[in-house]
RNA sequence: GCGGGCGUAGCUCAAUGGCUAGAGCGUCAGCCUUCCAAGCUGAAUGUUAGGGGUUCGAGUCCCCUCGCCCGCUCCA
């Protein structure tokens, strides 16, 4: 079963290379691990994706307006939004078994009577109590014996990985060797402002598109006659400096955020999350994403991040595993007050019916583009079975992409190059090309080796001009899901695929 | 970050330490073709991931680096 699936995106990366959806960047050095390039149908598809979603969330509503903020801000944004400080777990690794753990779970139990050593171990706990508990249990019963009988006289010398006496060593909680000195990771990627590079000219990539909106809060609402409840929705880059870059383009160390951050009075604060949530998963749903195949998961209390009233995750269930596509958090006024505190400015939000004055409240649903474009991409690679000429049954590569997201709409050949037909399939090409929709115009070759090709792209329809066109104007149209021919006017081509595009 | 596997043409893969590194598909040029890739002819394309070493001789053996996959770990 895991084969399968192995084999299923092993596939798809070799077709999103050899028809030019991704590449792996800076290739021809021998790559970059974590980093990624669209190629020609890449960039179509991506751009389509995120002017779906731009077009869904802000153009089709009054309530909701877009922006695009620096990717790098003053640094202190990242002190208020806690990614500074907080922003990452020390970690400690063995030496012998290459386990690891946070280092502040990681604690070290010695115990003496005088100068005898009766028992020490490791131990993963939340408390020193309970490391001492769990070295003890591991004990001999010998030894247990006499730590209950003995307690007066015994010595306990607890400490955390992070915490180390001078002249300890930290101890394993799997195999008691010797653990690492805590190591810090942090994700953000640094860089200077000027050509000066000292302390004080550091800088951060964004690890999130949110805190630009949140920065520029005030100035929306005092330039846009926005009032609460509205939303700010921005696409755009963000960095992290992942430990462990995986899975295709699903873990990448640069990558596109699609975010929206909705304020909202704080009494209304569930009943906006619980719309966002819902219409979000909707979203995929109607963009081809079988249901069967998304989940919607609501958060458990303890697993909420601290600053977060509720949580949901939409997953998707890739070949390699069920990951995480979009969330929806309602973040409280966890940000706004933040920042107000930060920068000193005063973020409150003054209703002039209600007379009343509160910082909002903000529901943010935040998705990443390339995590959605994967699962699409993963969504419509399908392989079934097409006759050839001599009605031979044969394997069939299709990407079935919704047809709003295909990189070309329309693809227009004649179906033999000769007697005409090459002229007046190009003349239907370039009135879809002008019309604005993405066509493409292919006359190498036999006719069912072009459409195989529109197959591996995506396109939702192929227009074929044959000798009928010649004496009544008609082409035939083809739908690459039915493989079915419906013969129209060659001048309705443009209304036909508008219609079924949508 | 750890362990394991892998890296040869655009893609999928061959090649006992030994001749000029091959095949299929794809691509390109042309022919043929009146509707679903495998008809014909011809062509281009490789620092065998990169670097170093062993050897008379390395795609093949050794070391380092980079990248990909799997498992652990991690994922505000």
């Amino acid at each position: 079963m895991s084969e399968s699936k192995n084999d299923l995106m092993d596939k798809l990366v070799s077709l999103c290379k050899r028809r030019g959806f991704i590449f792996q960047s800076s290739e021809i050095y021998g790559g970059i691990n974590g980093f990624w390039d669209y190629g020609p149908l890449g960039v179509e598809l991506k751009r389509n994706i995120k002017a779906a979603w731009w077009e869904d969330v802000v153009r089709r509503r009054d309530d909701i307006v877009g922006l695009d903020a620096s990717i790098i801000m003053n640094p202190r944004v990242w002190e208020a939004s806690g990614h500074v400080g907080g922003f990452s777990d020390p970690m400690v690794d063995c030496t012998e078994c290459k386990a690891r753990f946070r280092a502040d779970r990681a604690f070290t139990v010695l115990a003496a009577a005088g100068e005898t050593e009766i028992v020490s171990g490791g131990a993963e706990a939340e408390t020193e109590a309970v490391a001492r508990e769990v070295v003890a249990a591991g004990a001999s019963s010998k030894i247990r014996r006499r730590i209950e009988q003995k307690a007066d006289e015994i010595t306990w010398t607890i400490f955390r990985s992070d915490q180390t006496p001078e002249g300890k060593t930290a101890m394993c909680p799997t195999c008691r060797g010797s653990l690492t000195p805590p190591r810090l990771f942090n994700l953000m990627f640094e860089t200077h402002v000027g050509a000066m590079q000292d302390s004080t000219s550091v800088a951060y990539l964004r690890p999130e598109t949110a805190q630009g909106i949140f920065a520029d809060y005030k100035n929306v609402l005092d330039s846009s006659r926005l009032k609460v409840p509205f939303g700010i929705a921005q696409i755009g880059k963000a960095f992290r400096n992942e430990i462990n870059p995986r899975n295709y383009t699903f873990r990448s160390r640069e990558f596109e955020q699609m975010e929206i951050e909705f304020f909202c009075h704080p009494s209304e604060a569930d009943t906006w999350y619980e719309h966002w949530r819902d219409a979000r998963f909707q979203w995929y749903i109607d963009h081809g994403l079988t249901s069967s195949k998304l989940r919607l998961r609501d958060h458990e209390k303890d697993e909420l991040a601290h600053y977060a009233a509720a949580c949901a995750d939409v997953e998707y269930e890739f070949p390699f595993g069920l990951s995480e596509l979009e969330g929806i958090a309602n973040r409280t006024d966890y940000d706004l007050s933040r920042h107000q505190e930060y920068s000193g400015k005063d973020l409150t939000y003054f209703d002039d019916e209600t007379k009343e004055r509160f910082i909002p409240y903000v529901i943010e649903p935040s998705g990443g583009v390339d995590r959605a474009t994967l699962a699409f991409l993963c969504e419509a690679y399908t392989e079934d079975e097409a006759p050839d000429d001599k009605g031979q049954m044969k394997t069939r590569v299709v990407m079935k992409l919704h047809p709003r997201f295909a990189p070309i709409k329309v693809a227009v050949f004649p179906l033999v190059k000769k007697e005409g037909m090459p002229e007046v399939a190009r003349g239907i090409y370039e009135q879809v090309r002008d019309a604005g929709l993405a066509a493409f115009y292919d006359e190498k070759g036999a006719v069912g080796r072009r459409y195989r090709r529109q197959d591996e792209a995506g396109t939702p329809f192929c227009v074929t001009v044959d000798g009928q066109t010649l004496e009544d104007q008609t082409v035939t149209i083809r739908d690459r899901d039915t493989l079915d021919q419906t013969r129209i006017k060659a001048d309705e081509v443009l209304t036909f695929v508008r219609e079924k595009l949508g």
